[in-house]
DNA sequence: ATGAAAGCGCTAACAT
DNA sequence: ATGTTAGCGCTTTCAT
């Protein structure tokens, strides 16, 4: 009793036409008068036609899906940083008419090679793959020959097409702005250093200072903790401050570093701004519920998923893109936990 | 110059027999010869052979995904609560060898009938809904007579599949945690009481206070804020106490409402537990960071979205299947934010 | 400018 | 138990 799918013959018939016309309606063939292409048009549009998508790609070779490669710890990081991306990254598959298919990977790669199954099954036109992944998976993903992007994630050892944020950038002008709060002794909290981003921010924060003939501290430059978390930003500050006392502003490598700090500061009685000033590094969304708000700077993860599959799909239409790299600008957003210093 | 697909014909040519007797083992028809079966399996793992789903579906007439729908706001909510929903809805199908194609519809319904794309064009075999999603939308998509469940939202006055928490249950042991206790005057801080999983809550709530013989004070249950949000919590736990000094127990309705709470105890120096016990519902993550950490009920989230595919898939394996409801256990986690009341 | 027909890779009815 | 074959809905030569 299911009620019969329209078709193309349906189409066809109702417009008087072959099916090879609606077919070079449909795919918007330039060599249809302009009279068919209307009345094709009208029978689609009075039948309520939409192709069906497996006669499509059966005969097209192409699934008009996008894969979407991320960790779970990733997808389910309480800030909904990756949850962004991959929105943006929907949204413009949406507008080209593409579907996006999500797989999370394990973070830790003993378990053996974890290709999604719609890399070997052909299932999808390309992949997008968000923050790091383990190097064997990606390397495993590469032989594949299938279109691929990364974003938020890069290796300078491999070259592949890559959308990235202008790390250095935002190192520089979250240093930048203490600088001109009249700040000298600014301590950058980094994380794991061996993340490219990271050490990234921390070039833009050395020549943000070598620009302002400020001598860099390497002693107030802390980056021995493993993963740039809360727990990690409260001992980092706690590192710090047991070894210095001339520090005036903070430079955390990202927020949830930055909010650890923010409580360990608060533990100590230390008021932020008033005698530190403090900059985070993503803008995620808890940081409005601070106290103070925490200045940082704000990375546009829309835009890295929609600029990721803009690009991936480049590479589906033309092979022979050379892999570039897309750097995706970031902005300093000033709320109040950055402050003037007065040299007392 | 691309390496052609690997096809049935290929793995019919290497075991030497018919595509037909290819395509039964692939569907583990039964009227197989265990020899000829071996063979057949042994070609496909020597060629490396993954059947084309375009060829699948266009036959069988299933797509093999599935819709995953819900709000852009509860998809993007600080706390991954929808997003774990996904995740497990996205582990459930994998393992049925199903795609969950993800649409996210505006909150508001003023945009117009925005039908996810996947629900016209019939890529899905059915779809799930997560959330609350506008009333009108409902309807639309429940006229497509397209295989639904809906999961953690529910409307008493439409009958349709659906998996939801045991929000009475869930209700029921937070309030019977305090009785035990030894808390008498328990108060109750609801959101938007017209959220059907809120008004379940306070159900709860209030049957274990019967049960226990405990007359029920509607001057301590607060349920006029509009979204059981930080802010709100924070206002209605203000509300609370300018009008009642007696109340020595919360339970709020949800974990932000806590959260909100707790800051308003905190900002007033009353201590929690010592003072005050609260308990909240969901166990977001949050939770952990906070001093103390927060007693909840625990949702199981991954488990929503698993039981919401096992669910759609049995739908859409078998029409005639009646539309029930499928209720998932809540658990109650004692952490610091509640203790003894000892009678002064 | 449009139509006829082959064929994409598979399933299922029917034959053997 | 296995093979033959039609046909799913579409795109794409090749004719006209």
């Amino acid at each position: 009793m299911e009620k019969a799918r329209i078709t193309i013959k349906d189409v066809a018939k109702r417009a008087n036409v072959s099916i090879a016309t609606v077919s070079l309606v449909i795919n918007n063939n330039a060599r249809i008068s302009k009279t068919t292409r209307t009345k094709v048009l009208n029978a689609i549009k009075v039948l309520n036609y939409y192709p069906s998508k497996s006669a499509q790609s059966l005969v097209s070779k192409k699934t008009r899906n996008l894969g979407f490669i991320l960790t779970d710890d990733h997808f389910l990081r309480t800030e909904p940083f990756y949850t962004r991306i991959f929105l943006g990254a929907e949204f413009e598959a949406g507008r080209n008419e593409y579907y996006v298919l999500l797989a999370t990977v394990k973070t830790d790669y003993n378990e053996g090679v974890q290709i999604p199954r719609f890399v070997f099954e052909g299932s999808v036109d390309g992949i997008i793959i968000a923050g790091k992944i383990p190097t064997e998976l990606l390397s495993e993903l590469l032989k594949f020959k299938i279109p691929l992007v990364c974003v938020d994630f890069y290796r300078n050892d491999i070259d592949y097409p890559v959308v990235l944020i202008d790390n250095i950038q935002g190192g520089m002008i979250a240093t930048e702005h203490l600088l001109n709060l009249n700040h000298k002794n600014i301590a950058f909290l980094g994380g794991d250093i061996n993340h490219p981003s990271i050490a990234d921010r921390l070039i833009g924060y050395k020549s943000a200072l070598q620009k302002a003939n400020i001598k860099i501290n390497e002693n107030i430059i802390i980056t021995n903790s493993p993963y740039p978390n809360r727990q990690n930003g409260y001992d980092s500050a706690r590192l710090l401050f047991d070894n210095n006392n001339d520090v005036t502003a903070i430079f955390a490598c990202n927020d949830a570093m930055a909010i650890g700090a923010m409580q360990y500061l608060k533990d100590n009685n230390i008021y932020v701004p008033q005698d530190i000033s403090l900059v985070g590094f993503d803008d995620v969304e808890a940081n409005l519920l601070l106290d103070p708000p925490l200045t940082t700077i704000r990375v546009p993860k829309i835009d890295l998923g929609v600029e990721a599959v803009k690009y991936l799909i480049e590479i589906i239409n033309n092979k022979n893109t050379t892999s570039k790299k897309i750097i995706v600008p970031v902005e300093l957003i000033i709320r109040n936990s950055t402050s003037e210093h007065y040299i007392k």
